[in-house]
DNA sequence: ATTCTTACA
DNA sequence: TGTAAGTA
């Protein structure tokens, strides 16, 4: 087994997740609703998390913390999100007013990264 | 004891 | 988002 298909693996409760990220079971669950995370689920219907979407929920809240809206998180976190204009555009039309002024200054360095540096530390800088 | 869904403040 | 209710 390899370090990938350890990260991906399911193995935190919400319980778990909710000390490791100091998130509530309501916004953990609500994040879940709006398709930012897809934890798998047990027999019994119960939420099982893995390392990768612990990393993913930090993440989600350093940019809700920063200002970005839930919209702009799932942009942020869209593989799809090659090129920083495709990105703006997205961004500008669907948060309007809240993303456009400074998600659009931001995202356009951000996107000078590329897909696979778009991760916590990196990105994150930008955003002050 | 925990978590889940639904629904209302 | 918080929280109460009724379950699994």
């Amino acid at each position: 087994m390899n370090d990938q298909d350890r990260r991906s693996m399911p193995l935190f409760a919400i319980g778990i997740v909710k000390k490791l990220t100091e998130l509530t079971a309501r916004q953990i669950r609500y994040y879940e609703d709006h398709d930012l995370i897809q934890p798998e689920r047990t027999t019994g219907n119960q939420r099982l998390f893995s390392f990768n979407d612990v990393d993913r929920l930090l993440e989600i809240k350093n940019y809700l913390d920063k200002g970005v809206n839930l919209a702009g998180v799932k942009l942020l976190l869209d593989p799809s999100m090659k090129k920083a204009e495709e990105a703006e555009e997205k961004a500008t039309e669907i948060t309007e007013r809240e993303l456009r002024h400074m998600l659009k200054h931001e995202l356009y360095e951000a996107g000078r990264f590329g897909k696979s540096s778009l991760r916590q530390g990196e990105l994150s800088r930008f955003f002050h």
